[in-house]
DNA sequence: CCTATAATGAGAATGATTCTCAAATTAACA
DNA sequence: TGTTAATTTGAGAATCATTCTCATTATAGG
């Protein structure tokens, strides 16, 4: 189901920008090797850090085109500052655990049953409300053992 | 489960409030009732149309009490503009379907048997990351029927 | 190699939210 | 029911993440 393969990846964004007219430039292909990099979602301060020489301006512009694209999703939170990661279908589909106090991000998997059960279920509420749905999301929300020392 | 008795709520409210030290007061009264009176949840702004005399900063800021107080439930999404809703043990427990074009959000339940299942899944994984977990939140993103229009 | 078009980067602008502080309100007690 | 001390209020200023602007740089396609 992921992709971990760099020249698969650098292939799909190529493919998924073109979609939307854009170019894989040098500081997008940089922005996914990052959040490739990184096994949970970043905000943009972590992505300067981790690269000093990408200009906010840029990384943020980038990033929007790369949502755009469907290449990365942007995840808001309760701290004040998005978090970004790759595409589930680059990674694969999954949930967040979130830190309240640090703001920490982690993934996780639900079984496959549930997962399952939850989707019928969801398509029949979405059916209900006269909503077409693009995906949902899935959040717990507490504190992470670091935290709670 | 649900609260709509005014009384009780007032009593809940100020028992709440003067748990953290703070006084129930007028203002807040009207935050509580309006958010009573609306079944979804609603920006700030959408509070100050519904109420000319609030002030601006006092919403806010009165907000953020009610909030640290647990009556009232602050919903960050993509558009902007966060939400405010009263706190699961007035209302219920339950899930938000959001129109991304519109930013509208609604509220649905799950089954009771899905949604035991789907906390019991998620007790264990809280356990497995090391996290103490205040609450879950499941979110379906979508377009409603009148923007798909 | 040219040329038209798109992307970049530095800094200014925006806008939701938070902060400040003087004035108004309230609680508690005499 | 006054008095007082502490809290809340409201108007506007300040903050800060994000978005926009525009001159410069890079790129694709002939």
């Amino acid at each position: 189901m992921s992709i971990t393969n760099e020249t698969d990846i650098d292939q799909l964004a190529a493919s998924q920008l073109s979609a939307i007219n854009q170019r894989y430039t040098k500081n997008r292909r940089q922005l996914i090797e990052i959040l490739l990099q990184t096994s949970k979602p970043i905000t943009i301060n972590q992505i300067l850090e981790s690269n000093q020489k990408l200009a906010q301006s840029s990384v943020y512009r980038n990033l929007a085109v790369l949502e755009q694209a469907g290449l990365v999703v942007k995840l808001i939170t309760n701290d004040g500052h998005a978090h970004y990661e790759l595409a589930e279908h680059i990674l694969d589909h999954h949930h967040h655990i979130i830190c309240s106090p640090c703001g920490e991000i982690l993934d996780f998997h639900l079984s496959e049953k549930i997962e399952k059960a939850l989707e019928s279920s969801l398509k029949k509420i979405a059916d209900d409300f006269g909503f077409s749905i693009d995906r949902h999301r899935l959040d717990l929300l507490g504190t992470c053992g670091e935290c709670a020392e």
